[in-house]
DNA sequence: TCTGGGGTCCTAGGACCC
DNA sequence: TCTGGGGTCCTAGGACCC
């Protein structure tokens, strides 16, 4: 992801190469549990769930013994609770996970430079350039799962193939711990039994959608004439499921994107009808934002406030700025007016979440500012802020208010 | 059965400018 | 006085992904 890990590697050939099977996906098995059985290995072989477990909340990952009971991730707590009652429940660890999936960024980049993290625990690699060095894709895959298992006891699956979409759904097909190659002349025979799903795009109202006018599995789609899937679908959506029915997909593994947005969410663990409570929580978010984006050293221009209700509506509100900001007082003070502007009368809110748009390199854009004596105070205050922060802890500064 | 938190992308309407 | 489109930006909502 940074440069330094890209010029580990100059030894790498970027040459292309004529064989077409070149794209790699990576998806760790069952990654959060995987992560923290490491540390409780009298936990191996029982079912075993991680999620938030208060309430509210929903699983984040499964062992393969608690799969056997019918728990997948996505599925809420108390279901599976329910269906699993002897299952140990452990909360998620956020940071843990954040440096096993940069020591997995590691190896990934042992393979190629050209990689694109996917998520915590997915990537695809594109290792045309490797075949020199690491021999062929196949070969590459087996090392990479033999070296994940080594150094981080995790099984993984690698899905490869000629180009993201079909890679991504070979690895998912390889499932638990295994690895499948798909070459061109078999990507038709295995994308077209696959249900509509399985396409990227179609989640739950578009399968419905599709179920309605008796598309039920990829082969429905390639052979339905476009237009009729435009007038049920729109343009945009029909043209690409329309393309990624038939194999093609012509997006590349693209090393560095930029973030778009930075943002943070909470969901209560009781509904909130005090404005008081809710603005105090929207600082709390503003202040968390704040934080990132001055680390990230990114400034945004739009400011997006989401509530969402007791009976789980949720609405967004925002505000789109000329001079891009980073301040924790800054962005409070448009989130505040956007929450009063919805001139709420004690009603139940369950969540707030606060997220910042339109970003830009924060050398650019205060390059371009002209700050006043008042701005440059409190960009001096949070910069102490951020520094005392990263020393002591997150806790250690933080707004009056937010202080009990 | 009640639904976390981090994101991206698309659509549609309205304002505004030319 | 009434009338075009086209382009761009902003806002809100929603679908989708992991």
């Amino acid at each position: 992801m940074t440069h330094r890990q890209i010029l580990k590697l100059p030894h790498i050939e970027l040459t292309g190469d004529d064989s077409e099977t070149n794209i790699l996906h990576v998806d760790m098995d069952a990654f959060f549990a995987s992560v923290e059985l490491k540390d409780r290995p009298e936990l191996r072989g029982t079912p075993v769930i991680v999620g938030h477990s208060g309430g509210r909340g929903v699983v984040t990952s499964a062992t393969y013994e608690a799969r056997k009971f019918g728990i997948h991730a996505a599925m809420s707590m108390s279901e599976a609770l329910r269906k699993c009652p002897g299952a140990t429940v452990i909360e998620p660890s956020h940071e843990k996970y954040e440096e096993v999936s940069n020591r997995l960024q590691d190896i990934y980049y042992s393979m190629t430079p050209l990689v694109e993290p996917l998520s915590v625990d997915e990537a695809f690699l594109d290792v045309s350039g490797s075949r020199k060095l690491l021999g062929t894709p196949t070969e590459i895959g087996h090392k990479l799962r033999e070296k994940v298992f080594q150094e981080e006891n995790i099984t993984c699956s690698v899905g490869i193939a000629p180009t993201k979409f079909i890679a991504k759904l070979a690895s998912t097909r390889a499932k638990p711990d295994g690895l499948l190659v798909v070459s061109p002349e078999e990507v038709i025979a295995f994308l077209h039994p696959l249900p509509v799903g399985a396409l990227w795009g179609v989640g739950g109202k578009t399968e419905e959608v599709l179920a309605r006018l008796g598309l039920f599995k990829v082969s429905d789609i390639a052979n339905l004439p476009l237009n009729t899937l435009r007038r049920a679908l729109g343009d945009g959506l029909a043209e690409h499921l329309h393309e990624l029915s038939w194999g093609r997909d012509e997006r590349s593994v693209e090393p560095y994107e930029p973030e778009k947005s930075i943002g943070n969410e909470e969901t209560f663990s009781k509904d909130l009808d005090q404005a008081a409570d809710i603005l105090r929580e929207v600082l709390r978010l503003s202040e968390k934002v704040a934080t990132r984006l001055r680390a990230a050293e990114l400034m945004g221009r739009t400011i997006v406030l989401k509530v969402r209700f007791a009976n789980f509506s949720t609405i967004t509100r925002s505000k789109t700025i000329t001079d891009p900001i980073d301040g924790t007082k800054d962005i409070y003070a448009i989130t505040k007016t956007l929450f009063e502007n919805l001139k709420l009368d004690r009603v139940r809110v369950r969540l707030v979440g606060v997220r910042v748009e339109k970003l830009e390199e924060a050398e650019t854009a205060s390059r371009q500012l002209l700050l006043g004596e008042s701005e440059k105070g409190w960009r001096e205050i949070d910069k102490a802020s951020d520094k005392a922060s990263a020393r002591f802890g997150d806790d250690a500064v933080k707004p009056a208010r937010l202080i009990d």
